[in-house]
DNA sequence: CCATGTATTGGACCAAAGTCCAATATCCGT
DNA sequence: ACGGATATTGGACTTTGGTCCAATACATGG
């Protein structure tokens, strides 16, 4: 969707959210401000490139809670906490549930920034990963049931002859089906076949690992 | 080298270790305790089974040194942090390098023992995983150098043949060396081979993801 | 009802890979 | 220098895989 990331502010103080944003503006990040969870989820962003920037108390949804819908919505948006009287347990547990950072106010500028930064860098990183596994589903997806079948004998390293034997049918068979597969996944070895494959998790009887 | 897991205790206050070693044990673990986080580096357990109940806060070597000392020595072992008086950013902190839990004095028992249980049963999953990885390192390690390259473009995808062009011979010679890769890395089929190459990274010139 | 997508099969043929056999040259450590 | 590991090659043969050609059967949706 958007291409330059951006910093999400979310904080339920307009005075907070003023100061942050200029310093995020300062150091030459786009930035969208919300005034509670509430807001942001409603703005649709789970997914957007950047980072997020969340104020841990709050009325109504508070920060903590922001974190676990995202991850229900298997965001890949990097949350740093930003807090004014949060216990050690809260920290940690944000970090548990994977969160970039934790920061306490009144926050050190130059921190929250290299903590921004390697936010935002990690997350570009995550959704390069995305993107091309999103290819990957899509070519998978149109497989027909038949070359699924096909495709997960072969990468468990069976011959045409006993995927043949497997599926009730003929070795002819199996090689049309697997030609195609290799034509609609778009490569041109076996090998690169197996890492696709192992990417998206195609699962046959057996599974290694 | 050991089998059943063990709780390793470290802290400075005799007292503390006596009691967290007698719930550690009411609880069926085995328990090795030690006064000093030098004391358990010069036990040589970095790679024990089980994991780690540390002090933070010690004289000489403090438990975060501990942490670090262990990454550095490539420690399976997981950190579960013990903390009187710790702030918020030495829990994120420690959480950021890699601990399993970051729990302050005076710790629930209940806490501790499940946060024990779920880190004993983590370590030995990496621990399995590691063992089949040395697995296969060492069969890896039996290969001949031109075994390791004629490896190496054959989970590229290249053919006998164009293996045969890149490294200056005939494709009579490549079926001789990939029949002996396949022998020796106990493997018997070119799937597999891919799985265990990508497993313990091989690359030859250009490499996906 | 017809077009389309899916699944299947056939033959012929070539390319690639695997498998026996055995032989030779080089280098390294004892 | 000798034994062993390494690297290489040769022939002959079988199996497997890939690629052309083309055709049939069936269900589904327009």
């Amino acid at each position: 969707m958007n291409q330059t990331p951006r910093v999400f502010l979310v904080d339920d103080q307009p005075a907070v959210l003023k100061a942050l944003s200029r310093l995020m503006i300062s150091a030459g990040f786009e930035v969208a401000s919300f005034g509670s969870a509430q807001d942001f989820l409603d703005s649709d962003n789970a997914n957007a490139l950047g980072c997020l920037v969340l104020d841990l108390a709050m009325p109504g949804m508070d920060g903590m809670a922001l974190q676990q819908a995202l991850a229900a919505r298997a965001s890949a948006l990097p949350v740093i906490f930003l807090t004014g009287h949060g216990d050690i347990d809260t920290g940690v547990q944000a970090m548990k549930f994977g969160a970039a950072d934790f920061l306490t106010k009144p926050v050190d500028g130059d921190k929250l920034l290299s903590a921004v930064r390697a936010a935002v860098e990690r997350n570009r990183q995550t959704h390069l990963d995305r993107t091309e596994l999103d290819d990957i589903l899509e070519r998978f997806a149109n497989l027909t049931p038949r070359e699924r079948q096909v495709l997960a004998l072969i990468v468990e390293g069976k011959l045409n002859k006993q995927a043949a034997a497997e599926l009730g049918t003929v070795e002819k068979t199996i090689k049309v089906h697997r030609a195609r597969v290799m034509t609609k996944m778009k490569v041109r070895s076996l090998a690169e076949l197996v890492r696709l494959a192992d990417r998206v998790g195609i699962r046959g009887a057996a599974h290694d690992r």
